[in-house]
DNA sequence: GTTGACATTGAACGCGCGTTCAACGTATGT
DNA sequence: ACATACGTTGAACGCGCGTTCAATGTCAAC
C-alpha cells in the first residue's frame, strides 16, 4: 500500500497483517455463506492463501472462529455511542424510546450481520468461549440503554420501586431482540416501524404523544 | 402392549408406528445434543434400529428434520390456549400482561426445547421449508395475544390510533422472544421475574398497580 | 408350501471436513 | 556466501457424515 517501506525487522508478510487479511476473508465468507459455510478451505481460498497457511497462523478452526466473533465485535457490531447524552427537556421516558428506536432502526439495516451474530449465538449455546464473547457484546448492547433508564427511575422511584436501571435496560434489549428474530425470519409480515409505534402508544402517557 | 391383537392387514411393524418410534429417538437425541449432534447413525441407534432402515422410513435427512420438527410444534411446543378467555373485570392491558408473563414462565421452564427450537430458527434461515414451518408457529403464537390486544385498542382507539391488534400482538412475542434469548445464553445475570415486573410498571398506569 | 411384498440389516461408497507434515521459497543476520 | 528462521505450499491422512444396495428376514395371501 505504501510505495516504499523501511526495511522492518519482521519477516516477508509479518504475523499480524496475515491474520488480518485472512480475518477479513473469513468475515467475507460467513458473510456470505454464513458460519455452516465457514471452512478452512473456503477462507483460505478467499483470502488466496492455502489451507495450511490459515492453521500456521490460527491453530485451530475453534480458534480462528473465536478470534473471528472478536474481530467482528470489534469491528462491525458497534454499539450506539452517540446518543447517550439526554436531549434538554424531553422527558426520560422518551429519550429512551429515542434511543430504542434508532437502535431498532439501525439493527434492521444489517441483517447480515445480525443473522450471523444469531448463528454464534446458537454456537455459544455449547460453546463456553464463544459464549462468554456473547454474553459480554450483550451486556455491552444493554449497557447503552442504562443511562436513561436510570432517569427514568430516579423521575418515578414509587412507581419502579424493588427494580433498577439494569432491568429497565434488559427489558430493552429484550423487544429489540426480539424484534430482531422476527423481523429476520418473516421481513414481509413484521414491521418493525409499527411494532416501535405500539410500544410508544403503550408507555407513552396519553397527553404525552409526541409527532 | 395388548396382549392379543386382531390379525391386522399390516405388516410386522407398520410404517406409522415405526416412524413414530424413530421421530421420538429423534426428539431424544436433538434435545440431548442438539441438531448439531443430530446424525441419521445417532438417532438410529437411539431408536435401536439401524441407519439403513431410518432412510427407508424418511427419505433423507432433510426429510427426517422436517418431519422432526413438524412433531416438535405438534407434540411439545404447545402455545398457552387457556388464558385466552377474559377475566371478568380486570382492565385490558391488565389481562395482556397476564398472558405474557404465564407465557413467560411457561417458556422458560423448558429451556431445552427452547434451545432447540432456536437450532431450528436458524437453520430456517436458509431452509425455506424448515423457515415456513418456524414462521407458521411463530404466528401461531403471535395469535395467543391477539383477543386481549383487540380488547386494549377497543378500549383507547384513539391511543392506538393506526395501529392494530396483530401490531400488539408482535410487541408482547418480541418482548417474550427477547427475554428467552438473554435468559438462554445467561440464566444467571438476565432475571425474567423482575423484567416482567419491570413491563408491568412501564405499562401500567401508576394508580393501576396490583399485586 | 410356495409366492410375493414389505421390513430390516450391515457393509460399503464417496465426499468434505479439520488437521498434519515434509518440502520448498525467501528474506534476514553474520 | 552461508546459515538460520520464518512463511508458505500441496499432498496426504483419518474421520464422520449422508446415502446406497444387495442380501436376508418376516409375515400375509393363495
Amino acid at each position: 500500500m505504501f510505495p516504499a517501506l523501511p526495511p522492518m525487522p519482521g519477516r516477508k508478510a509479518p504475523e499480524a497483517i496475515r491474520r488480518d487479511e485472512i480475518l477479513r476473508a473469513a468475515y467475507r465468507v460467513a458473510a456470505r455463506d454464513r458460519l455452516g459455510g465457514l471452512t478452512i478451505r473456503a477462507v483460505a481460498t478467499e483470502a488466496g492463501v492455502s489451507a495450511g497457511l490459515l492453521l500456521f497462523h490460527f491453530e485451530s478452526k475453534d480458534g480462528l472462529l473465536v478470534d473471528l466473533l472478536d474481530w467482528m465485535l470489534a469491528h462491525t457490531i458497534v454499539a450506539g455511542e452517540l446518543h447517550r447524552r439526554p436531549p434538554p427537556g424531553t422527558p426520560p421516558v422518551v429519550w429512551l424510546l429515542a434511543i430504542v428506536e434508532r437502535d431498532l432502526a439501525h439493527l434492521l439495516k444489517q441483517r447480515e450481520r445480525v443473522e450471523l451474530f444469531y448463528d454464534f449465538w446458537v454456537l455459544g449455546t455449547r460453546h463456553p468461549v464463544i459464549r462468554r464473547l456473547i454474553r459480554r457484546a450483550l451486556h455491552r448492547y444493554r449497557d447503552a440503554f442504562r443511562p436513561a433508564a436510570q432517569a427514568i427511575i430516579a423521575a418515578e422511584p414509587l412507581r419502579y420501586v424493588g427494580l433498577n436501571a439494569d432491568d429497565l435496560a434488559g427489558v430493552c434489549a429484550a423487544f429489540i431482540e426480539g424484534c430482531a428474530t422476527q423481523t429476520i425470519l418473516d421481513p414481509t409480515r413484521f414491521d418493525a416501524v409499527r411494532a416501535m409505534a405500539t410500544l410508544q402508544a403503550l408507555v407513552l402517557q396519553p397527553e404525552a404523544v409526541v409527532s
